[in-house]
DNA sequence: TTAATTCACACTAAATCACTCGGGATTAAT
DNA sequence: ATTAATCCCGAGTGATTTAGTGTGAATTAA
């Protein structure tokens, strides 16, 4: 039950961005580096974020990233299923064109799986950018407090 | 966040003993068989759950596998962290020994995924097997009404 | 014109996955 | 005592995925 870095490294670059919202397009080496991941690896993970349509690109110098829209409105659940694909414990239980199985009438371990599926899909469609946003704050005035 | 093979045939499997939970031994062809399983790999799986110590084995002819213990006693959070190790969507939220990580005080995304697992893992420990049982037990009515 | 940037695409080493295979050890049944 | 059924063990393997790197072209602000 492990995330791979896409999803890991997506989340990172998505808070950042969400974290600097509103200002100038975020260059992606600054990302990388905020967030110490590679910036060409990075390079890749975004193109999906933007193709996909979680992120908007300014080309050029001064240009860089910015969400294609407000933190309030993407959620933890958007972002994984674009990098990782659809939610699913096991094939036969895929958010989209589950996969055949042999004996998915009375197969009782699938249904198993399918619990675990909403309950991973409600968590993360349950978190938003801007809860994260306003974790983040609470943390850091807990921290000086 | 999918389960690889291990976990996801090593329920299936222990689901097959609990179903003849309290009779002879259960030969591994059988429940390859009836599983949909390659005998094989099969093999190697059990012999995870039997080293620690899920599963009993009967060595010789007539020998098989057994559950080590009560259904009601065994829960897919055990299955599956013997199968596929300690869950932990990333390494710096492992529920044993999680990885270092630089910013582990002020990542929120962090602390997103330590909900994740918390979420996975308070799920599978509710479900033992024996709650499978009574669950394909009603199925199993309700098919025939 | 230059420097900063996104964008596209090809490549790759290492790890993991999902097995197969061969053969040895144990034991019930005959 | 022999046979057949079974568990047990370790080695090997092809395919896929992972987590990158590298090269260079296109775009645009300064």
């Amino acid at each position: 039950m492990r995330l791979s870095t896409r999803g890991h490294y997506g989340l990172k670059a998505m808070f950042d961005l969400a974290q600097h919202y509103g200002t100038e397009p975020i260059p992606l080496k600054t990302v990388a580096e905020r967030q110490n991941i590679s910036e060409n690896y990075l390079e890749q993970l975004i193109a999906t974020l933007r193709k996909t349509g979680l992120v908007k690109s300014v080309r050029g110098s001064q240009g860089g990233y910015i969400l294609a829209r407000d933190p309030e409105k993407i959620t933890v659940g958007d972002i994984i299923r674009v990098m990782e694909g659809p939610i699913a414990p096991v094939d036969c239980v895929s958010e989209i064109e589950p996969a055949e199985c042999d004996q998915s009438d009375y197969c009782i371990t699938r249904s198993v799986w399918a619990r675990v599926r909403d309950s991973l899909a409600e968590l993360m469609d349950s978190i938003s950018l801007a809860d994260m946003l306003r974790d983040a704050d609470k943390a850091e005035r807990e921290r000086r407090a």
